[in-house]
Parts: C-alpha cells; structure tokens; sequence
DNA sequence: CAGCATCCAAAAGGATACTG
DNA sequence: CAGTATCCTTTTGGATGCTG
C-alpha cells in the first residue's frame, strides 16, 4: 500500500464495487499491470475483496473488506486535506525556486 | 512526500525541532543522503523549515511549518491506524499465502 | 472482459568517500 | 556537524502483446 497507486485504489472502491476496467477508468493514467499488480497485493492484505462471477465473458468485481473501508477513510482524509492544500505548496514551491525572497 | 522517508520526517518533526543528526537517529535506518534529500524536498514545499545557526562547528534544526504540521496530523492518524491494524494484515497474508483456506 | 508475461525506463534507496 | 557526490541495486511504473 505504500504505492502511490494503491492509495488510489482504495480510495476509488469507497463509494462501491468496481469491475477491472471501471476501476482502471476511475483512477485514469493507471496501466493495467500497475493496477491488477496493486490489486493483487491488496487482496494479498486482506483489504479488498475480489469477486469472480462465473459467467463469459468474465466479470470480476473488487469491493474494500471492512479492514479496507476502515484503512481508507484516513487515507482519504490526508488525500482531501493534500489536495485541500496543494496551492500552498505550489505557492511556496514557486518562491523557493525563485531563490527564496523571503527577506 | 510520496516517498517512504517524507512521512517518517514529518511525524518525527511533530513533537519538536530536531537537528540532522538527531532526526536521522530518530527515524533510523535512513542514510544521510535519503534524510538529506526528503528534507529539501519538504522545505522547497513549505513544509519544513530549515534554521542555520552561525556557529562552528554547524547547528542546523528544523521545525515544521504550520503548513507542515496541518498535514503532518492526517498522515499521523493514518499511520498509527495502520499500526494497529498490522496484526490484521499479517494475519491475512499469511492466510492468502498459505492458500486461502477460507473455504 | 480480465489479467499475466516480457522488455524497458525512471525513480527510490543504499554504501561509501569526501567537503566546508 | 551537516551535508554533497558517486556508484550501484532494487523497486516502480509504463508499453505492448498474448491468453482464457
């Protein structure tokens, strides 16, 4: 989970399940090794549930076991608040390459 | 601060100034050049604060922003809740490693 | 649709030696 | 004491092609 994607995994599920490729579309940017790599682990973890329904073609659905949903709601509260903050950083960001004028 | 080290030195900040070396004994396990270099990137972002005092030999501290400290508590809630549920995780891993005899 | 295998590039991390 | 520079290994991430 100290992927930079698993947080994102996770953070996607909390609203409800997810088949592969929606869950690839919810993230976006992700490819499909970094996610199934990522999903795999967190199956591993015992933080996701993964559902195969016998059918063709194959359908497969991902939801937060209730050790996900309780780790994902501190993960997205520091993502919220990180984002909450971004132009902060990026402010302070753009004065220190400016050579830090501060005094 | 996606980094493994950058969420170490912001919650090793949290309770007070600490000198390079005291932070690198804090966190422990880090090299000088991980410290070194997750430091600059958490002061061009504004969350750390460097302070040199003139003096020889070197005495440099560093003190968390209120920037810093603002998101040094989400990533503190979430770590310590992923230290309590630890024994969770293990448990499960070790349950998927040994062929998830749930059934 | 779901997802693994392979090959490749980039970033993170570590050990060590050196500077002011 | 507080770093920087260099070299090397490991991990992460991406593109693509293939299978059931």
């Amino acid at each position: 989970m100290t992927s930079r994607w698993g947080v994102l995994v996770l953070t996607s599920l909390r609203a409800g399940p997810l088949r592969f490729h929606e869950l690839r579309d919810r993230i976006g940017g992700i490819s499909e090794k970094m996610l199934s790599q990522n999903l795999r682990l967190l199956v591993r973890d015992g933080l996701v549930h993964r559902e195969v329904e016998p059918a063709v073609p194959p359908r497969v659905s991902y939801t937060l076991t209730p050790l996900g949903a309780e780790l994902a709601h501190p993960v997205q509260s520091l993502l919220d608040r990180i984002a909450a903050r971004t132009p902060d950083i990026v402010t302070a960001r753009r004065r220190h390459d400016a050579g830090t004028p501060t005094g």
